[in-house]
DNA sequence: CTTTTTTTTCATAACATTTTCACAATTTTG
DNA sequence: CAAAATTGTGAAAATGTTATGAAAAAAAAG
């Protein structure tokens, strides 16, 4: 498990790295929301958030979290009126724990709440377009599709970027691997399998000419 | 900062209006939903937006406007349940104070919510345009106008020296780049070519004879 | 080891953008 | 006001980009 922590009080954030580290979770710290952002990427598990943070405070940072992310949050409040909860869940927190705490509760707490979101099993769902994450199904107007590993990953990947442009380069990096030293133009190939299989759907991949492709179910074009 | 103010209570307006003209904000007052639907157009910042209100109520209103427009909405409610709020929140608004306020608490809630949007949104907006950095869509009062990648380019690096003459030479090294080594009147085509597609818009590119070409949303023969 | 599937390369067709250019319209200069 | 300089414009030509089918190479399955 990897777990980002942003609190802004250090004496805090050394309780629950040292109890986590036991429990043999690694933890990255940040001590302000911009920190926060800066760090995250993909392969944290879930993020613990202060919410009461000098400049930029939780709510702030978990609403431009969701802008891009799915990743389970849970707020640490110092307060424990539901007002503050109301607007936690508003912005997209997942769960809160509320100061003073134990680290075995907060721990108890972020295993709870790991185990609800994988539990929830997930599905994409983009106009005509319905993925099944668990078993990699893709359907169209519910017609089962099938594809390949890397179409598959290039569809989803389309889809959790929808209507932002992206470039073949990061298409690139993210399908084959920042050191693929092959052909460019075989995300184009790529491109062109995908059309083929989504059938009615095939218009959702735009091309942007010079730039790479865009994901957006709404047509451009009228 | 533009406002529309929708609110049936003519004393409640009057305050506000008081408060924020004070604040240098210009506020335009609505005293029903269809009065302000009608008034609402893109140089607006913000909608404050009564709930309760005679005719149509402010969860319609918010809904049609939501129909066309992200602009950001802070709702105005007689009532602090949460019931209300979450309902504001399924038709789209942004933020809610509750009644009664004060002017200044309501300010103090408009610069952040404009705050927030505008750190989040990566939009560009002058006058009648409006763009999409994500997307690299460019609108002309609402309407999608396709450009070229160049014409792209031109038209956002002159937006980001809005009032500033940029000469041939700067806007060849920006958007051709330092080696390109053709005729340089291709600037001038490709002034025509936004210009004509910009529509009404055109004249934001002024011509500086001599020297080159300027945006300004503000016309220079008045 | 053979077959099948997937991945990659490549040549060419189809399409879109960029650039040039000649002349018209406008503005500046003397 | 006329000549000169500058800018506007439409259309053709040149260039660049993307789509596509087919074939080669690699990987996975049997």
């Amino acid at each position: 498990m990897k777990v980002l922590l942003v609190e802004d009080e250090k004496l805090i954030r050394m309780f629950i790295v040292e109890y986590f580290n036991k429990q043999n979770v690694y933890v990255i710290e940040a001590s302000d929301g911009y920190e926060a952002l800066s760090l995250l990427d993909t392969s944290f598990d879930i993020v613990l958030l202060d919410i009461m943070m000098p400049g930029i405070d939780g709510y702030e940072v978990c609403k431009l979290i969701r802008q891009k992310s799915d990743i389970p949050i849970l707020f640490i409040s110092a307060l424990s009126e539901d007002e503050n909860k109301l607007k936690g869940y508003e912005v997209g927190a997942d769960d809160f724990i509320s100061k003073p705490f134990t680290p075995s509760l907060l721990y108890a707490k972020c295993c709870a709440l790991l185990k609800r979101v994988q539990a929830s099993s997930h599905s994409l769902n983009e106009g005509i377009i319905r993925i099944d994450e668990d078993t990699h199904e893709v359907f169209v107007n519910d017609q089962l599709i099938p594809l390949s590993h890397k179409e598959y990953t290039m569809l989803v990947y389309f889809i959790e970027n929808k209507r932002k442009i992206l470039s073949r380069d990061q298409l690139l990096d993210h399908i084959w691997g920042y050191d693929y030293y092959g052909d460019q133009r075989i995300v184009d190939t790529y491109v062109k399998k995908l059309r083929k299989k989504l059938l009615e759907a095939s218009s959702y991949i735009q091309t942007v000419v010079k730039i790479g492709y865009m994901f957006d179910t709404k047509r451009k074009d009228i």
